[in-house]
RNA sequence: GGUUCCGUAGCUCAGCUGGAUAGAGCAUCUGCCUUCUAAGCAGAGGGUCUCAGGUUCGAAUCCUGACGGAAUCACCA
């Protein structure tokens, strides 16, 4: 939709000129919605002008505000200070209100000019379950892919699945070792805690044999020999295990070798692996649904940890990596405030941005995408500073296209989630939480029992989750946020049910009607009728910032106001009862209007929305 | 120590491309359901926007500095 207050600015343009013998731009008239406590609908702010015509804002504002009268484009203006508030006529609002209901909403949010974006988010690893980190990470980066979508751009979605490396060994040394041949099925455990479980208990006996070898002839020798001056036994083992792990552990030798079958395609290695990869994944299938999320591509990290040689090479010959005597590759970036990194191992094997590097390039060769998005947290700030400044020395075309999405870390009331402390919270634990308590809360309100119980556990779930899924999505993704698990259940307040219910009070209203509903617009407009149509008029532009500026968050808080609006309308207004046909008419179609904004505003936030609650 | 990010009510967060008396929710207290769904509405109390300078007609917002907190600075991923 074309900015609904152009022909004002015009205008106010046109009264610049003529009355001031002033040109201005646009962009120098500032124009704002009028503050709720003074009577008008905008406001134009006078300061700016007062010095360069050498007039009082009350002189100023007079000459404008009467133009505008005169004009027809305003109905009445007060002065405050330096505030011209201008209140328009009911037919501005009546117009806007017509294109609203003819216009389709999915056509009138679209930018002029769609590009092609790829979203990398979630990106687990096959060890252990999903947690709340992750569900921050899918939710932002499902959001995004909504937004963008709707706004018109070309989007897909990716992640990386990191289904290498040591952890998993740890995973399958534990299952042969002890495991006695049990499965998901025959244990009745979903595959990703199956598999998760494994990986714990790996730590756990890696930990009674580091404890018991401390206590050892060697231990205490290796002790005595490596510790620092002052530095007490705890504080010492501490720092040491990781190379126990290397050196002396026995689990950790047998783990080893299980990386080095698992590298030279041993096939019985390859087979349990692949076995237990298989019940993770359905393991986050089941998640994903739950989240009602997917994904149109999935890179597999055993399959591109090879990755990016070439590219290594192909900048060694341009100069732009540098090989140590020992034969490792860096990039020097201390031209950039950066450090120099390594991108390839002195044994020749690849580090993580090797692999990075080759993963963009073989997505940009599939997907010839403007945009790559990864969705990825704050801690990796510097490793994509890294990435998009090699891939700029490398003048290759995509590093431009590169953006992180930083998301910052989710932490508790008592701090960072730990999985050492037991403190990490589990995405399956919270969404059967979630939907625990919005059963709880549906029947002490006893609303639905007239549904199936198949409709009702639908319904319950997706109120459920609208909690969840709003309680993450409202806070502004960049900045770290505090998940209180009692906070994230509640249905009331600033919440997704209390968005849902202003959509359900709708659809009610519209069921009760049983007549078509006439789209008409003679009614006097109230002030909060001029507030739900304002932000229906600004929900494209909310819409694109949100995409713009990829975070979710803009849009949330939108949706929150709007519902607030609505409920407040709602409460102060009779709709159905309203005092004449027309007036009934024209409730019903400013509330479905609101509707439908809420609908699919939720609907870009990845929330599902009931129409009975 | 270097770099980056953050600091707004008791708590969790909006507001940050500068505009009027800084807003919500939670928690505390008070009203409102025989009338469209009370997961709602109306109201009360609660603030040195970390601090100090600067720019400006105007600063929570922009700039500089200090203080406090976090992340990161691996031949880990």
């Amino acid at each position: 939709m074309q900015n609904y207050l152009d022909y004002l600015y015009n205008e106010l343009i046109i009264i610049f000129k003529n009355k001031f013998n002033h040109l201005v731009s646009e962009s120098e008239v500032v124009l704002t919605p009028c503050k709720k406590e003074f009577e008008g609908d905008f406001t134009l702010i006078l300061f700016p002008w007062l010095k360069i015509f050498n007039k009082s804002p009350d002189e100023i504002g007079e000459e404008i505000g009467s133009s505008l009268i005169q004009s027809g484009s305003i109905t009445s203006f007060n002065l405050i200070k330096g505030f011209l508030n201008l209140t328009l006529p009911d037919s501005f609002w009546h117009n806007n209100f017509q294109k609203l209901i003819e216009s389709n909403l999915e056509s009138r949010i679209c930018i002029a000019q769609p590009e092609k974006f790829l979203i990398e988010y979630c990106s687990p690893n096959t060890n252990k379950p999903l947690h709340l980190g992750h569900i921050r990470n899918i939710l932002i980066g499902w959001s995004v892919y909504r937004i963008l979508k709707a706004i018109g751009h070309t989007v897909n979605t990716t992640q990386v699945i990191n289904d290498r490396g040591i952890a998993i060994c740890k995973s399958m040394l534990a299952w042969k070792l002890f495991a006695k041949g049990a499965t998901p099925e025959s244990t009745s455990t979903k595959g990703d805690h199956f598999v998760g479980n494994f990986y714990v208990l790996f730590e756990e006996k890696f930990k009674e044999e580091y404890k018991a070898w401390q206590s050892s002839v060697e231990g205490e020798f290796i002790f005595k020999e490596l510790k620092k001056i002052d530095e007490s036994e705890s504080d010492f083992f501490k720092r040491y295990k990781n190379e126990y792990f290397n050196k002396d552990s026995q689990l950790g030798r047998l783990s080893k070798e299980l990386l080095l079958k698992w590298e030279s395609n041993d096939e019985e290695t390859r087979i349990l692996w692949n076995t237990m990869n298989q019940w993770v994944y359905k393991g986050f299938d089941a998640t994903f649904q739950k989240l009602k999320v997917n994904f149109d591509s999935y890179y597999f990290e055993s399959q591109t940890y090879l990755l990016g040689k070439d590219i290594i090479q192909d900048g060694l010959n341009h100069d732009v990596f540098i090989k140590d005597s020992d034969g490792s590759v860096w990039i020097d970036l201390t031209d950039i405030g950066l450090d120099r990194k390594i991108v390839l191992r002195s044994d020749g094997t690849s580090v993580y941005i090797t692999q990075d590097l080759g993963t963009i390039a073989e997505r940009h060769k599939r997907y010839q995408a403007d945009h790559y998005i990864y969705v990825v947290a704050d801690e990796q700030d510097y490793h994509f500073k890294v990435l998009t400044e090699t891939l700029k020395k490398l003048k290759l075309q995509y590093s431009n296209g590169i953006h992180h999405l930083n998301y910052g870390m989710v932490e508790l009331p008592t701090g960072r989630m730990k999985s050492r402390e037991g403190t990490v919270v589990d995405a399956d634990d919270l969404i059967q939480e979630v939907i625990q308590a919005a059963s709880v809360n549906a029947q002490e309100r006893g609303e639905l029992s007239m549904l199936t119980i198949d409709e009702r556990d639908k319904v319950i779930f997706d109120i459920g989750m609208s909690a969840l899924k709003y309680f993450i999505l409202k806070v502004q993704a960049k900045k770290k946020m505090i998940f209180n698990p009692e906070d994230s259940v509640d249905m009331q307040g600033h919440t997704g049910p209390y968005i849902v219910n202003a959509f359900v009070r709708i659809k009610s209203i519209i069921r009760k009607f049983n007549s078509s509903i006439v789209k008409n617009n003679s009614a006097e407009v109230n002030n909060s009728e001029k507030q739900l149509l304002l932000s229906c008029m600004e929900y494209s532009k909310i819409l694109q910032d949100s995409g713009k500026q990829l975070d979710p968050s803009l849009l949330a808080n939108y949706l929150y106001q709007l519902a607030k609006d609505f409920h407040k309308y709602y409460s102060e207004y009779r709709i159905l009862n309203a005092e004449s046909d027309s007036l009934i008419n024209w409730r019903i179609n400013i509330s479905k209007l609101v509707g439908d904004h809420l609908e699919h505003g939720m609907y870009c936030l990845g929330i599902e929305m009931p129409s009975r609650m």
